[in-house]
DNA sequence: AAGCCGGGGAA
DNA sequence: TTCCCAGGCTT
């Protein structure tokens, strides 16, 4: 960036950010409250999610889990199932153990300083920046995607978005345009970067500080923000076996590592004594951000009702039914699955 | 500092 | 197809 650029001098940009906010903020429903539990979850199911995606399982989720005390009272399993879908499965489950974490250490209050917000599980610099000045009148810049975007324009800076002092770098980028209402700030930006300075084909023409942006009137928007580290997805075969019988079915629990963590799934391995009731098998692709996944599912209809009877009494595994696993959470192609079961 | 964690919409 | 989204945790 370059040197000699002083605290106050784009200070304008700022307010004129809050100018624009006041008439074109987004009508979302967290949008009407400062109830900092409320922000806190909302921030949660929208990181690395687009509110389109994610805004019915926060109007669930808040309707089911009204507030700290309810949802530390939960089970894990119930909170997972209101996560169905949503993806990035510890979010949910470091949501629980902080609304526990709350009631513990500060008797069901939830924390107004930043350094306490942050040490919430699943909480990091973003997320404490944006409850700090949403609720409290914090004073950091909540820098995220849409910043790094907004200010790499702005300023046609090349810095490295992949690059691990991003936060820092644009944290301080932020502070130059940053004025006192930093809470309204924050929230302009996300509405700035998410409706008009667009990753692709950003509207410029409607966007209130075009006229000073630097990229803009080099006509390179298209160049910012720099990002060098590509995301490759890796092959992966995974086997599932749909052991079943009169409806009923096989499930177990993941552990809390690698994906789909404590989410419910098929048998991974087939008994002996089910060998001879495989009837066929199905692949399924599935395109995860990391992985390319093929997925066979071994269809195992177990005809004796004798072998049926004496395995599960002594099985290690879980069994429901279709409208059972509808109180589970289940990986989305496996969840299609059970629910295309439903036709045969 | 780098790799990993889901799912979906846009282009 | 590729990119990226109101990021954070683990190693």
């Amino acid at each position: 960036m370059e040197k000699n650029r002083t605290a106050t001098e784009f200070l304008h940009i700022g307010n004129r950010l809050l100018d624009w906010y006041k008439n074109n903020a987004r009508d979302l429903p967290f949008r009407q409250t400062k109830d900092p539990y409320k922000i806190w979850i909302c921030e949660i199911v929208f990181q690395q999610t687009r509110i389109n995606q994610g805004l019915n399982h926060y109007n669930n989720f808040i309707k089911r889990f009204p507030d700290i005390k309810t949802l530390a009272e939960a089970g894990e399993n119930e909170v997972l199932l209101y996560w169905k879908g949503l993806g990035y499965y510890s979010r949910a489950i470091n949501i629980h153990k902080a609304a526990k974490q709350i009631m513990n250490d500060h008797q069901g209050v939830f924390p107004s300083l930043y350094e306490d917000i942050l040490k919430l599980k699943g909480v990091g610099k973003y997320t404490a920046a944006a409850v700090s000045s949403i609720c409290f009148g914090g004073s950091l810049p909540a820098v995220d995607g849409n910043f790094y975007r907004v200010l790499s324009r702005f300023f046609a800076d090349d810095f490295d978005v992949s690059n691990s002092r991003a936060f820092t770098y644009f944290s301080e980028l932020a502070t130059l345009v940053m004025p006192e209402n930093v809470g309204d700030f924050n929230q302009a930006m996300m509405d700035l970067g998410s409706e008009i300075c667009k990753p692709k084909n950003p509207l410029c023409e409607e966007c209130p500080i075009s006229g000073e942006c630097l990229a803009f009137s080099l006509q390179k928007t298209s160049d910012y923000p720099v990002k060098t580290k590509k995301t490759k997805a890796e092959n992966l075969s995974l086997i599932y076996y749909f052991i079943h019988r009169e409806g009923q079915f096989l499930i177990h629990q993941r552990p809390d590592d690698f994906i789909w963590k404590k989410l419910f799934e098929f048998p991974s391995s087939l008994p002996s004594e089910m060998e001879r009731f495989v009837t066929g098998s199905k692949i399924i692709n599935h395109k995860l951000t990391h992985k390319n996944l093929t997925i066979e599912i071994v269809n195992v209809e177990v005809s004796s009702e004798k072998v049926w009877n004496d395995f599960i009494i002594e099985n290690q595994y879980l069994i429901t039914d279709v409208e059972g696993s509808h109180e589970k959470s289940f990986p989305k192609p496996l969840e299609n699955y059970i629910q295309n079961s439903l036709k045969d």
